[in-house]
DNA sequence: GCGGATCAC
DNA sequence: TATGGTGATCCGC
């Protein structure tokens, strides 16, 4: 969203100066800058927060102060000796820049108010605003000639503009159409970087690769007149409602869209122009970056209708600029070439930069800098003023080199009170999914993913289905206990959590679910033969997915499929992704080394030799740490598996294969580079990840557990005629289950129940729900067959949070649901206001949970 | 380590 | 009437 950068220079003095008014056209309606300073100035004189503001502005004004005293103690041999430092590392950033990633940044415009007004025609004419009198989040552009800004006090904006419309926020809708538009960018890069509702960075290197052999129908578009908006795949049609266009001309009438006609490279079909109605054409987009991005402009624009702005580049920071360049409804390109970033560089005003707020920029602009050219010039005194880190990031800014890989930062989760809680307010939030969609399910599965990147998966697969956030706790909680258990006296040290419902039963099975645990067992025993039977299997039986079938199938069985099902996208997994397979076959070495000198490594600074299970490069002698930090840079780096060409961090890497005496600053280069694309990822950090669930099974692991689950099968198969459940040494933490038919009968007689206690492990269970008893038997009964899946996952977040996935011939759609989260740091700040009561929150800017 | 300042959305 | 809330990082003390 365009808001931060306006609020802070909607007062005062300079910072009135700044107001983008250029597009207050002449004897339109509107109000000049003059108007609108005064105004402003009017309503803001003598408030306590003008008072506020007087007084940061005089606190600035003396670090200024400080400064230039500072400025004038510096010697020209102190200068000089700065002057060739700076060179020096100013060098080293040349021989590291890198021009190979393609980064876009796009940014949807104006993008409450454009919900707002898509959904409500009557809104489409008029200067409205998403906020309250308190406080704007944005305006469209009909009131910003009036001056209304996001971030402006709806008050003062209704003195710019009496007819102002204020329309509170629908947060739920711009997630939904958020939603919407992340599914499209998906399909450009699967790790595409959120930083909001309305913004996000693209890393299209990968896709700009495959896309130059995709014949031309893979890049063709239909354009077409009607109500279904949601058919946006290449070669479908894509129909445009009738509103299309005529809103979005309107909310941006002063650019009107650059996407029709697309001009060449893509082309435009017209099939039927001479009938309007039945207006039907066909875009095909060509395959350059700029193509690309047009393309996404133009799927964006047919599945929501709104218009979005996009930058591309080679790094984060110029994109960013850049999307900023054309908007609304524009992009802009940098071509990867060194002289075209210092061309665009030259001019640019510093506070154009993302992280270059209102004091930097008034602190520089003391020192004569105000472009980037100024910043470059003056990098030897800007090392003697500011702090390295500061130096650094200006050096960065003025030779136009930003981050080039959408890296994320974490931080590490390791007690075990957070991640039961992180866990349980998953669960919630998960809950609260599956009841908008009114589904329910019977297997949950949570997904771990530790600070060494291993991902694991639990599931586990009750009888009844299960939906609240209780049920699906109680499941969740379990399994991850038996982790942490397992790791004891060890914390797990966590980066990611995934909880996931999946198993939905169709109609079908919907009508046969048994909702207690005697219903549940009663079934069992009504249909021995049918599980007996299904044992053998026909090939094409045995990789059915488990849904297929569960209604038949006992529940030994089900899981056996389920196995199977899982082995079978091993094999998938082994025929499409070598690269993949032979990582996480490293990352097993990886982890038992790891595992052999954890604990010396940890506490000390030894150091020993290590291949990078990703690039595959020796890291020489270096410390674990330092390993950990490459094997991420590497991870984070979207091109490794498919290119050996330059990102970052086989730049990185490379540069240490050159200096192989010095591989620490190599790392710290790495680190600085990414700076800024660490700053950004707060709110994906800690924010709510949505996510398609594709596990993909470790094939060594998996083999394991699939001739376990042979073996167990024969077991199963024997027992089951006489005794319900017998089994014995499932797996490792498994329990032992031997329950008789007494044990059964024992159950009938005790229905209703009033004390539950669980025949499994006969422990008392606190809770008097049915249901949720039913899921602590079941947990007790599944113990030993809990599927231990290693995930080598590529889509860490941003996914989108319901998959629907085509369950081959049937034609029946399967469904999961899953939330995942990085455990975010928890501040000071925030933890002192986390004791405020929870009452809701109407925010209203774009951040969300 | 803490709190304030800065920046972003 | 009235100028947000949250998170992250940096920096000085």
């Amino acid at each position: 969203m365009d808001s931060t950068k306006e609020k802070n220079e909607n007062y005062k003095d300079d910072l009135l100066l700044r107001m983008g008014l250029n597009d207050n056209k002449a004897g339109m309606e509107g109000l000049d800058k003059e108007k609108i300073n005064k105004i402003i100035m009017e309503a803001t004189k003598g408030s306590r927060f003008y008072g506020n503001e007087l007084k940061k502005e005089k606190q600035v004004n003396r670090r200024i102060e400080n400064m230039m005293q500072q400025k004038a103690q510096i010697t020209s041999q102190q200068l000089r000796k700065a002057q060739l430092q700076v060179d020096k590392f100013a060098m080293e950033l040349e021989q590291s820049r890198d021009l190979n990633n393609t980064i876009v940044h796009i940014d949807m415009d104006a993008f409450y108010a454009a919900v707002e007004m898509r959904d409500n025609p009557e809104l489409k004419d008029k200067p409205i605003a998403v906020g309250s009198m308190s406080m704007l989040s944005t305006s469209n552009y009909h009131a910003r000639r009036f001056g209304v800004r996001a971030a402006m006090p709806g008050f003062i904006a209704k003195r710019l503009c009496p007819q102002l419309l204020i329309v509170p926020p629908n947060f739920d809708k711009y997630r939904a159409v958020s939603r919407e538009v992340k599914e499209i960018l998906a399909d450009y890069d699967p790790n595409f970087l959120a930083m909001s509702l309305d913004e996000a960075y693209l890393n299209i290197t990968k896709h700009l690769q495959e896309r130059q052999n995709w014949p031309e129908d893979k890049r063709k578009y239909f354009i077409k007149t009607g109500s279904s908006l949601d058919n946006d795949k290449p070669g479908k049609e894509v129909k445009l409602g009738e509103r299309e266009r005529s809103i979005s001309p309107l909310l941006f009438e002063d650019t009107p869209p650059d996407l029709q006609p697309p001009g060449n490279p893509s082309q435009v079909n017209t099939e039927e122009q001479n009938n309007p109605q039945e207006f039907q054409n066909s875009v095909v987009f060509g395959t350059s970056a700029e193509e690309v991005v047009k393309e996404i402009r133009f799927r964006i624009e047919q599945k929501t209708t709104l218009t979005a702005s996009a930058g591309i580049a080679p790094n984060t920071m110029l994109a960013k600029v850049c999307s900023d360049k054309n908007k609304p409804n524009g992009q802009y390109q940098i071509l990867p070439d060194r002289q075209a970033v210092m061309d665009f560089i030259k001019d640019l005003p510093i506070r154009k930069v993302s992280g270059i707020g209102k004091v930097t920029e008034k602190m520089l602009k003391a020192l004569g800098i105000i472009t980037c050219t100024e910043l470059y010039q003056q990098r030897a005194l800007l090392s003697l003023l500011f702090s390295e880190t500061s130096w650094h990031q200006f050096l960065h800014i003025s030779m136009g080199l930003g981050s080039t890989h959408l890296a994320r930062t974490f931080s590490e989760m390791s007690k075990a009170e957070e991640q039961y809680s992180l866990c349980q307010e998953l669960c919630g939030e998960l809950a609260q999914d599956l009841q908008k969609e009114g589904l329910k399910g019977r297997t949950v599965t949570i997904k771990l993913k530790n600070v060494n990147f291993e991902v694991k998966t639990r599931a586990s697969t009750v009888s009844s289905v299960i939906s609240t956030a209780e049920e699906i706790f109680a499941i969740a909680k379990e399994l991850l206990r038996t982790e942490i258990d397992a790791d004891f006296p060890h914390p797990l040290r966590l980066r990611l959590m995934g909880v996931r419902v999946s198993g939905f039963p169709n109609e079908e099975e919907k009508k046969h679910q048994q909702r207690s645990i005697i219903g549940f067992l009663q079934a069992g025993n009504q249909t021995p033969s049918a599980t007996g039977c299904r044992l053998e299997k026909t090939e094409k039986d045995q990789f059915l997915k488990p849904l297929e079938m569960s209604h038949k199938k006992s529940f030994f069985d089900k899981k056996r499929s389920e196995r199977k099902w899982s082995h079978q996208d091993t094999f998938k997994c082994e025929t499409v992704d070598q690269k993949s397979l032979q990582t996480s076959q490293s990352f097993q070495v990886l982890k038992q080394k790891m595992s052999e000198n954890l604990e010396t490594s940890e506490n000390s600074d030894k150091c020993q030799i290590f291949t990078c299970p990703v690039c595959f490069r020796e890291q020489g002698s270096v410390s674990l740490e330092a390993f950990n930090k490459h094997v991420d840079a590497c991870l984070d780096a979207p091109s490794i598996s498919e290119n050996s060409e330059m990102s970052s961090c086989s730049h990185a890497s490379s540069t240490e294969v050159n200096k192989k005496e010095n591989v620490h600053p190599s790392f710290s280069l790495c680190e600085k580079q990414d700076y800024k694309a660490r700053q950004k990822n707060i709110e994906t950090t800690s924010g709510d990840c949505v996510e398609l669930v594709e596990t993909i099974d470790n094939p060594a692991k998996a083999e394991g557990v699939d001739a376990l689950s042979n073996k167990r099968s024969k077991e199963e198969c024997s027992s089951l005629p006489s005794k319900l459940f017998n089994v014995e040494h499932c797996h490792q933490n498994s329990c032992t289950v031997s329950l008789e038919d007494e044990d059964v009968e024992s159950l009938r007689r005790q229905e209703p129940v009033q004390a539950l206690v669980c025949p499994v492990c006969n422990l008392e269970q606190k809770t008097s729900d049915l249901t949720l008893f039913n899921v602590h038997v079941d947990i007790c009964l599944n113990k030993g067959i809990i599927q231990e899946l290693r995930n080598d996952e590529v889509n860490p977040v941003n996914q989108p949070k319901e998959s629907t996935k085509s369950t081959g011939n049937s034609g029946r759609v399967q469904k999961t649901i899953t939330k995942t989260k990085r455990p975010g740091l928890v501040t000071k700040h925030s933890a002192s206001k986390k004791v405020k009561p929870s009452n809701p929150r109407h925010t209203l800017d774009v951040f969300f949970k």
